[in-house]
DNA sequence: CAATGTTTTCAAAGCGCTTTGGATACTCGA
DNA sequence: TCGAGTATCCAAAGCGCTTTGAAAACATTG
């Protein structure tokens, strides 16, 4: 049923009908009640295209997954970050759009979806170093959020970040506190910013306590399981292994932790391990004490902050910029404990 | 830049401009070559919500996520099947959409998707058994294919699937083929159809090998990381725990091993655990030899096959029903041995 | 060269909604 | 009772595309 068929049914004419149902002023509030109940009565719902054609606005909001050839990992965090952002997005009316893009015409992806109409704004996830997509969008004067930051981009945009810098700063200075000197970084990929700002983190709080930084220690790649076993078995073996592990997903403790317990070596004593909690719903980090001392921020949350942010962008174009700087709390578990001498 | 400003720009009709941009044949072939060179030129990309309007198919799937206030899981494997259908999608020339609905409104949320034209099918995952969403889109006459299968549900249905029935049984088989009799099943919640088809399989070859299910060993949740844990600690409490342990997640196997670990227990001799495993990006099941022996199916793959068989479904609304039943493979990893006496 | 057939192009209708610019009905004070 | 002001409703234009039905241009044949 359209429009024009609950109009003629009512008797009324299609710009009242769409009047009373979009609660404007201006119809009798008895007209409106029995306009509703019809409309109500025959599952009358507007067609979300020729809405979109008539208002100009679409009411969605869009997310581009990079699809690459190579490496064809799926982040982890996404399921939980688009749980929160979904939410926030039926709440005030918005649909949730998907595009795929190779790795290598994201850009292009963007400007076909807003060039289509198809979205009123993007959420940008994942961004890089100088993130080149901020750069895009901003030339093409779109409301779009980043979930991060970009070092190296000067033009003002929306963002919302974990303070990743103080996070691992903090989580190495608790390490170092506890007398371990010899404290590994396993990260990830190196070129994307989070990475970037946890390593400066970790490599000020050296730095605060006069510790040379030692290469060897230092590892990035794509956090995977498989990864983090790999990486500590990986310096295990070294004629002076860590003491210490600062980890940058969960996921990849879990590898740690195995390749740990290959080692016959007892997590919390013989080495200390510190992880970035995401509080993934499948993940979670225990239920009463932590398995893992961990840096800890819900994406989920994040997911749902992002979404407010960018419908407020959307619908106040010309506002000053937006950030917002959530801290990670530092949650002590049994991972961690003084260095062995 | 619209149809009609790109039309005069070269002097042509907007009849020809579009049929030359969708390939139609009357149209001369230099004459398409002039259009597809000037809409290039100018970026021209035609509106979304026009195109919708004008041929009554919106080029969307949808995707319902379940949101509710009691369980906030997100479903791990939601990343990696979206990000198989999705790459499928963008070659079809589909977007895919996503709604957020309350558990107990998705029939709603399904009703609305398509009364407002804003999809053309919908991908229904995580069938409980007698799903009752399964008949109401039947009824409604829409296409959508099912993640998954509905036992109970005697109407046809496109369905992809893996067949778990079999690989639990031949799981179990191969557990008792290695002297274990007390072994125990970690499965997801019992009203999911997946977990529903895993245990007849689970107890077809207890049965088959004369074995008496025990029900202490029989534990169902959703299949996190502590809920691994915490009943696979439970179960070496009992007074005969188990020697075998059969776990419907990795990510549930995770918990598993830490709790066997925190038993001083070594698995594969003490205790053997054999996974399910959805060939999870981030979580691949080690590299040269599995760390878990497991039934292996990948969920990306399923992700592509069902956004294959959906688009089939739209374009031929009426052809019999389509099904696909994936057999799992059954690799054999370290979590196994055989039984100690 | 006229008649016929085939290409190629176009004007205009229509998809279902919102919104502008009036029209009509009603209220109320003078 | 009249006129101004307000509340309520409506006809029609327009959003940007596809598609129908017809016209124009061109090619082919007897």
């Amino acid at each position: 049923m359209n429009l024009k068929q609950l109009s003629e049914t009512l008797g009324l004419s299609q710009t009242t009908v769409s009047r009373a149902l979009n609660g404007y002023p201006e119809v009798k509030e008895e007209t409106r009640e029995r306009v509703q109940a019809a409309a109500a009565k025959h599952g009358y719902r507007p067609n979300s295209w020729a809405k979109g054609l008539a208002t100009g606005r679409s009411m969605v909001i869009g997310h581009v997954i990079p699809s690459s050839s190579q490496h064809e990992m799926v982040n982890p965090i996404f399921g939980d970050f688009v749980a929160g952002a979904a939410k926030t997005y039926a709440d005030h009316g918005y649909d949730m759009m998907f595009s795929n893009a190779e790795d290598t015409s994201i850009e292009k992806a963007y400007r076909n979806l807003f060039q289509r109409g198809a979205v009123d704004g993007v959420v940008l996830q994942g961004p890089k170093v100088n993130e080149p997509r901020i750069e895009v969008l901003t030339r093409m004067g779109v409301p779009f959020i980043v979930h991060g930051r970009s070092t190296g981009v000067t033009s003002p945009y929306d963002w919302i970040d974990v303070n990743n810098k103080r996070s691992f700063q903090r989580a190495t200075q608790f390490l170092i506190d506890l007398g371990h000197r010899r404290i590994a970084l396993i990260n990830g990929l190196e070129d994307m910013d989070f990475a970037k700002r946890r390593r400066d983190g970790y490599l000020a709080a050296l730095n605060e306590a006069g510790l040379e930084p030692i290469p060897s220690l230092m590892r990035s790649a794509e956090m995977t399981e498989v990864y983090g076993h790999h990486e500590t078995r990986g310096m295990l073996q070294l004629d002076h292994p860590p003491t210490a592990i600062l980890c940058s997903s969960m996921i990849s403790a879990v590898g740690v932790r195995r390749a740990l317990d290959e080692a016959g070596l007892r997590m919390g004593q013989d080495v200390s391990v510190i992880a970035h909690d995401d509080d993934l719903s499948y993940l979670k980090n225990g239920q009463d004490v932590p398995i893992f001392t961990a840096t800890r921020s819900s994406v989920r949350m994040a997911g749902e902050l992002a979404a407010e942010m960018l419908i407020n962008r959307i619908q106040a174009p010309s506002e000053p910029v937006m950030t917002q700087l959530l801290e990670a709390e530092l949650v002590v578990g049994r991972s961690t404990g003084p260095a062995p001498n």
